[in-house]
RNA sequence: GGGUCGAUAGCUCAAUGGUAGAGCAGCAUCCUUUUAAGUUGUUGGUUCCGGGUUCGAAUCCCGGUCGACCCA
């Protein structure tokens, strides 16, 4: 039926996709335009997809939707002639795309409108958009065809559209402090800088395997030893591992790193851009309407407050608080295998110790920690590239952020001593192990400035300040399996 | 990888083992300030796929595909 009106206008010598127009507004700028007592003073043309339509006999009001929002249009037979007011009863579907010019007025119900004198079809729609009034909730269709999704549902539309002023945000808010963006391979020979499965792939023309980055990190190290003193990059990670809530194969990170800085600075670093990312960009407001720092957790229900202070507490004082057990640290493997249990956790006998205490602050600890909180002092294994902590030779000088229950940026002193990175690597243990990068070993040795880093993964830092459920609620096209036909 | 649940018209959803339906969209009709517009009429189905049980399967059983949730 689509293709039959497209087939009509074709033979009448009009050709949708041939066409064009020249917007002069978006939906929103241009309502703004209106002033009011002066109906039909200011002309303007928009475009956008054709999302309501009630036609009524000799007038009709439609709306069209573009990257702004929405806007109403007025069409009169007696503006636009019969023979034009025909063809856009009968030839125009919901979804298609138009072009139009006119005047802005406001209706008796107060809608700013614009009151049509020409109209272009730009794009005609073959298929018909989803049920208006219910939009599309099949989660399969909303993921793989996304499109449809942001035409007809708002939410994911305001949710998608705000992870893209968070994106553009953190670049400002850094750039603002002299960071400098840098691009770095994706294609690695080791997939350094953290402990996951890569993907693997093959250059032919070099005939070299390769494996996709699962962390930016080792890279932006180089920067540092090449003088960039302050350096960040806007990722794509891959790892090949599970899909969840809160895993997608492929995502986003964020790492930041600063030459005569540590974990410490890296905090206040972090604190304020999370804070202006809240009152600058999302800007939750409360039940008053006023400006608030708070936003609702959607897994706990809780408010999270991202303004005033943040908590502040050592790993091991966590564990300690959770076990009730001043000694644990200094527990036999066994005593701590029972421990474990004891917490009614599945607890392996052959995992290393410090993964049998991880178990505990991954299963209990981290999922409750939902207001913003900086776990510091991490056992030494868990990461291989951060500095000792002076005064005690079992932790390193690293935070945690964990909000929502969730791990949201990791930070370090770096660790720049060569000899030392060397054999940290080589007495890595258990399922934290990371490949060893002889070469950034080699840059290590060239001299690298003393330095704080962080990582935010961009991802679940969307989940957070936009309330969402899922990473695939603010992943555009979310990883899924082939769907064949 | 394991468990639970789900897949029916373009979309949102119904349907005791007994003729597969509604709303929206579509099509036709009336209507010059509507807000999920309204009016009258109407088209539309490989019930995810493949087997099985049965006189008879959307419905019960087995296998598969895809998805959601939980667990690892």
């Amino acid at each position: 039926m689509r293709r039959q009106k497209l087939a009509d206008l074709r033979a009448a010598g009009f050709d949708p996709f041939r066409a064009n127009v020249a917007p002069t507004h978006f939906s929103q700028d241009a309502k703004a335009l209106h002033v009011d007592e002066q109906d039909n003073t200011v002309t303007v043309t928009v475009a956008g997809r054709l999302v309501t339509f009630r036609v009524q006999g000799g007038s009709s009001f439609v709306k069209i939707q573009d990257q702004q929002g929405q806007i109403q249009l007025y069409f009169r037979k007696d503006v636009l002639g019969e023979e034009r007011y025909g063809v856009f009863k009968k030839s125009l579907d919901l979804g298609d795309i138009i072009g139009v010019t006119g005047t802005l007025f406001k209706t008796k119900t107060g809608e700013i409108t614009v009151r049509i004198e020409s109209f272009t079809l730009v794009s005609k729609a073959l298929r018909p958009l989803p049920e208006k009034w219910h939009g599309l909730s099949d989660a399969e269709q909303v993921y793989r065809q996304r499109y449809l999704d942001l035409i007809v549902n708002q939410e994911s539309r305001h949710r998608l559209m705000t992870r893209a002023r968070i994106v553009s945000a953190v670049r400002r808010f850094l750039e603002d402090r002299q960071f400098l963006e840098v691009e770095t391979p994706v294609l690695q020979s080791v997939a350094g800088g953290a402990a996951a499965r890569p993907f693997q792939t093959h250059h032919n023309a070099l005939n070299t395997d390769f494996v996709l980055r699962i962390s930016l990190e080792l890279y932006l190290k180089r920067m540092l030893v090449a003088g960039y003193d302050r350096v960040f990059e806007i990722g794509r990670n891959f790892r090949n591992e599970g899909v969840s809530r809160r895993h997608n194969p492929e995502f986003t990170m964020l790492e930041v790193y600063q030459a005569y800085s540590d974990y410490r600075g890296m905090m206040t670093l972090v604190r304020d851009l999370l804070t202006h990312l809240v009152r600058d960009v999302v800007k939750p407001l409360d039940a008053d309407g006023q400006p608030s720092t708070k936003i609702k957790h959607a897994q706990s229900g809780q408010e999270i407050e991202f303004g005033g202070e943040w908590r502040e507490v050592k790993y091991k004082d966590l564990i300690i608080e959770k076990t009730g057990d001043s000694e644990w640290f200094s527990r036999s493997k066994d005593e701590k295998v029972a421990g474990v249990q004891k917490l009614g956790l599945y607890a392996d006998p052959k995992w290393e110790e410090f993964e049998l205490t991880n178990e505990i602050f991954g299963k209990l600890i981290e999922p409750n920690l939902i207001q913003p909180t900086f776990v510091t002092h991490l056992p030494k294994e868990l990461c291989p590239l951060a500095k000792i902590t002076q005064d005690d030779a079992t932790t390193i000088d690293v935070f945690e952020l964990i909000i929502g229950g969730m791990e949201v940026a990791p930070a370090y002193s770096e660790q720049n001593d060569p000899d030392v990175q060397r054999s940290m690597f080589e007495a890595q243990a258990g399922e934290e192990q990371q490949k060893i990068d002889h070469d950034f070993l080699l840059a290590l040795e060239h001299g690298m400035p003393p330095a704080g880093g962080m990582g935010i993964g961009i991802d679940r830092l969307c989940i957070l300040l936009t309330g969402a459920e899922s990473i695939r609620d603010v992943i555009l096209f979310p990883q899924l399996r082939n769907a064949l036909n």
